[in-house]
This record gives C-alpha cells, sequence and structure tokens, in this order.
DNA sequence: CGTCTTTTTGACCATTTTCAATCAGTGTGG
DNA sequence: CCACACTGATTGAAAATGGTCAAAAAGACG
C-alpha cells in the first residue's frame, strides 16, 4: 500500500504559471472550450458575484481533508488534484482525478464535512465560492442549481466506472483502461495535445487508483508499453493506438454532452 | 464472475406487501422516520402534486438499465434494489444496494440516459416522479433542489466507500465491511428487528459487490462466521456484535444527519 | 418426489503481494 | 565537477491471496 500522503507533502512538479491572480469570470479560460455549456449573460453575471476569489496550491499540498468542514467550494481552472481516501491500515484509494472545470469540496457543503480528501498533484488554480453562497445560487439560478446537480451525479458516474474497473478486472485491463479514461478527460478538457499528454501521476498513484502493489503496477506497465500502443516517460504520455487503448482496457467513450462549469 | 442478471430474471423473494397501491404523501411511512428531513407544509402539497403515481416491481426484474432513458424517477418506498453495471467479458459489479428513501434514475434526468443498471432484489414498491417535471422543483423549491445535490453526493459518498473498501481491502474485511454498512444502512431505514434483518441478497450478490469469485466468498463467509460475530441463513442477518463486526471490516459509524427523502 | 437454484467443498492453478535489493534521475553542497 | 542524499522506478524470488474447474450437498418449491 502506499505511504499516507500527508506525510511528505511537497512535491515539485509545479505545471501552473501562476501568472494572473484574479481573472475574471466573462475571460475565464473555459469558456471558450465547446465541451462545456455556455452561461446566460445573467448568469455569468451572478456567477462573477458569487465567486469570492482564486486562490493556488502548491503541488502535493492538501486542498481538504476528510472530516474537514471547508468554507469553500472550489472550481479548478487549472493543474491536476486527487481525490482520495486513506484506510485505517495505511493504504489509500485514489477515487479520481480531478482536472479543470472540476468542482470539489461540495461534499463539505452537503454534508457538514468532507468524505475523502483532495490533494493538488501539480499546482493547482481555482477559483472559490463561499459554501454559504451556495443557496444564494438554488434560489436565484435554478439553472445553475441543475449544474450542480449535474456536477455531482457525474461524479458519481465516474466513480462507479473506476469502481467496476478495480472490481471486476484484472490488473492489466485496469491499468489500460484507467489511461484510457485519464487520456479522454484530459482531451475533452484540452490537456492533450495531439496524441501527448502531461502526465504528472507517479506510479504509486497509479497503484492507488488501481488498487494494485507499486511491484505489480510496475510489471504491469511494463506488459501495456510492451503492446506499443502508448509509452509513457519523465511525465509525459503519448498514446500511438487510441484504439487499441480502448481495446485493452475494455474502454468505451462516454457520449458526453455539453457540460456545466461553475 | 457472476452470470448476467438479465438472463434469469425471475427470483421469488417477495417482501413488499402489495397492499396499498397509492400513497398519499402526507401519510407516507416514511415521514414518520426521524432519520428523514422534515417537509415543510408547502414543500409537501408540491410533491404531492409532482408524483405521478406508484409502480411496483417484483422481485429480479430490471428497473432501470444501462444506457436507457427513463421518463421517470424513482423513490424507493418498500423493498431492496442493486445498482450495477456489466462489464464487457461477463462480470458484474454492484455499486450499492438502494433501501427505501433512495432515489433512483436520476441519472437519466440528468445526462439523458442512464450509466449502470438497476434490479429489484426484493419486490419493490416506489414513487413516481416524470422527469420532465424535475425542471419545476428546481423552479419552484430551492431548498428541494438542493435535496437531490444532497442525494446525489451521498450516492457517490457511498460509491467511493465501497470503492475504498474493494480497491484496498482483502477478502475477509472487505466482507466484515459491507456486513457492517448494510446492516447500518438499514438500520437508519428502520428495516432492522433489534439485531436481526431481512437479508435478501445471494452470495452471488455479494461476490459481485466486493469483486470477488463466489467461491472465495463463500470460504470467506465461513471464515467470517467462525468469528461469531453474525449469522446469515435463510435469508437473514443477526448481529450477535456489532463492535466486533465494525472492528474486522474497518467500519466506522458515519455521523449521519437527517436526510432528505423526496 | 423431482427439479431447480443456491451453497459448499476439494484440488489445482494464476494472479498478485511482500520482501529485499538495485538502478536511475535530480537536486544539493563542498 | 563530484560525492551524497533523496525520490521514484525496476527487478528477482518466495509466499499468499484469490480464481477456476468440477462436483456434491442443501434448500426451496410445486
Amino acid at each position: 500500500m502506499a505511504a499516507r500522503v500527508i506525510e511528505k507533502p511537497m512535491r515539485k512538479r509545479s505545471v501552473a504559471d501562476g501568472a494572473k491572480q484574479q481573472t475574471a469570470c466573462r475571460d475565464c479560460p473555459r469558456l471558450a472550450n465547446p465541451s462545456f455549456r455556455k452561461f446566460s449573460p445573467k448568469e455569468l453575471a451572478f456567477m462573477q458575484k458569487l465567486k469570492t476569489g482564486e486562490v493556488v496550491h502548491k503541488a502535493g499540498e492538501g486542498i481538504l481533508l476528510e472530516g474537514q468542514k471547508s468554507e469553500y467550494v472550489f472550481t479548478i481552472l487549472e493543474g491536476w488534484a486527487i481525490r482520495y481516501k486513506l484506510v485505517s491500515d495505511g493504504g489509500r484509494q485514489i477515487l479520481n482525478v480531478a482536472l479543470p472545470g472540476d468542482l470539489i469540496g461540495l461534499q463539505s457543503s452537503v454534508f457538514g464535512e468532507m468524505q475523502h480528501s483532495v490533494e493538488a498533484i501539480t499546482d493547482v488554480r481555482a477559483c472559490l465560492m463561499r459554501r454559504d453562497r451556495l443557496f444564494e445560487l438554488y434560489s436565484a439560478h435554478p439553472g445553475l442549481a441543475f449544474d450542480v446537480t449535474w456536477l455531482a451525479a457525474r461524479e458519481e458516474a465516474i466513480v462507479s466506472e473506476l469502481m467496476a474497473n478495480v472490481g471486476q478486472q484484472p490488473a492489466f485491463v485496469r491499468m489500460a483502461f484507467i489511461f484510457a479514461h485519464i487520456f479522454h478527460r484530459a482531451q475533452v478538457s484540452r490537456l492533450t495535445n495531439g496524441n501527448a499528454l502531461a502526465f504528472p501521476l507517479r506510479q504509486e498513484d497509479i497503484a492507488d487508483m488501481l488498487g494494485l502493489s507499486m511491484v505489480h503496477t510496475n510489471r504491469t506497465l511494463r506488459k501495456l508499453r510492451a503492446t506499443n500502443c502508448m509509452t509513457w516517460n519523465r511525465g509525459r504520455v503519448v498514446v500511438h493506438d487510441l484504439e487499441k487503448l480502448h481495446a485493452l482496457g475494455m474502454f468505451t467513450v462516454p457520449t458526453d454532452t455539453a457540460r456545466p462549469f461553475l
């Protein structure tokens, strides 16, 4: 099992530029991505009003901790994070990766406290909304409220998909699947450059996503490399045969509709 | 791996009484359970208006199928169901059990189609809401809209918890955990009778929840029985030492706040 | 009683883990 | 520039966990 992340908080894998500290919602680069649904002008103005500011978390920092009550809900603007749960005897299950456009910390607003932790994998720039103002959103903009539900339901769908992968597939398929899954999501979020992707996870992170030991993860990765459908070194994944990768991982491309973004 | 449930749809394990076919919301037995949050009179009237009717699914019937677009969202009033995903090579991962008070079919309303299937384990009596009227709920009652989000977020939290169990624990712990988890939820839903619980799942279902083979599930169950903390036969679970069961499964009782119910 | 489903068991095999090193890359200070 | 420390990746060997195949036993039901 993985070492507890809490104990080794500083990884140096900066990716975010950290340039502009405050972007107006209307200038949010996410809005240019057709994967996201468009705001009405009213909604845009409302969101601008609701946003408290931006924050940058350095790579390796914890953003939210299980059991914690956070005053804020975050929308990731830049960078990668992981959601994970620690189990009592030292294991860590990574539930999902969080990419730009993902909302984190909703559990804290809904239940009063987080039921999993979130950690920045690269530097993460995020947009803040106070949790106590979420109610305004529900009152004033049913459409945006529905978007929050959409995001929560999608999170559930992704975790379910990964759970079926972990529970029902042998190591090799699991691994191909997770690369296919992440690569696909990265494409939608426009993080890919052709068939290449800056990929900040370590093998240990993959192990903790798949419920495998580090050693077996490494060996399985070797087998996957041997199929020549992808390469991964020095923080960079290149997919040479996407179709093959999908087939190996039993991955089917989801039919994505325009997703919301808060 | 499990046989596909679709192929053997009829199980005879009726539990629901099937007596009254239409209950007024104000008389809904769920409202008497203090685990659920109270409706305001306005909300109650609104929900009554929104409800289209009730439906009973026989034990073994599919309620919703992955890929399907359902016109309805269901709230379970009575009975047990499972949410599951089939994987291409014949496996089935059960994501969660659905008990009275749980909302099913929300994915279909949010994404246009279900991303997992739902099947009745016992006879299931459910209350219906047309999906196209969900928008009215968001417009007219932000509080109820928030409840829908709550339910979606909770579903995610449960699947995450089970995923950490499947991904990080050996068979024995997984099994103790799943019994502890289900027993606890059943208690909250008032399905238990002291330390006893009518438990309609088969060993094969447990296997598919835990990501284990049938055979190994059976053997692990024997070990669990040997600890004398619980018994399970003829559809009835009796917990003799709850604390021990929790310890064996690394289960910690969640601090439940009053939950919503639609 | 006969049929069907579900549970249980045995024997054998495969996958995956653990333990223990080694190797490679990177940054640091002398 | 090189020695050193540190993190992450890789490998080998042994052990354990869990899976498959095949069959029998136990219940459930008409």
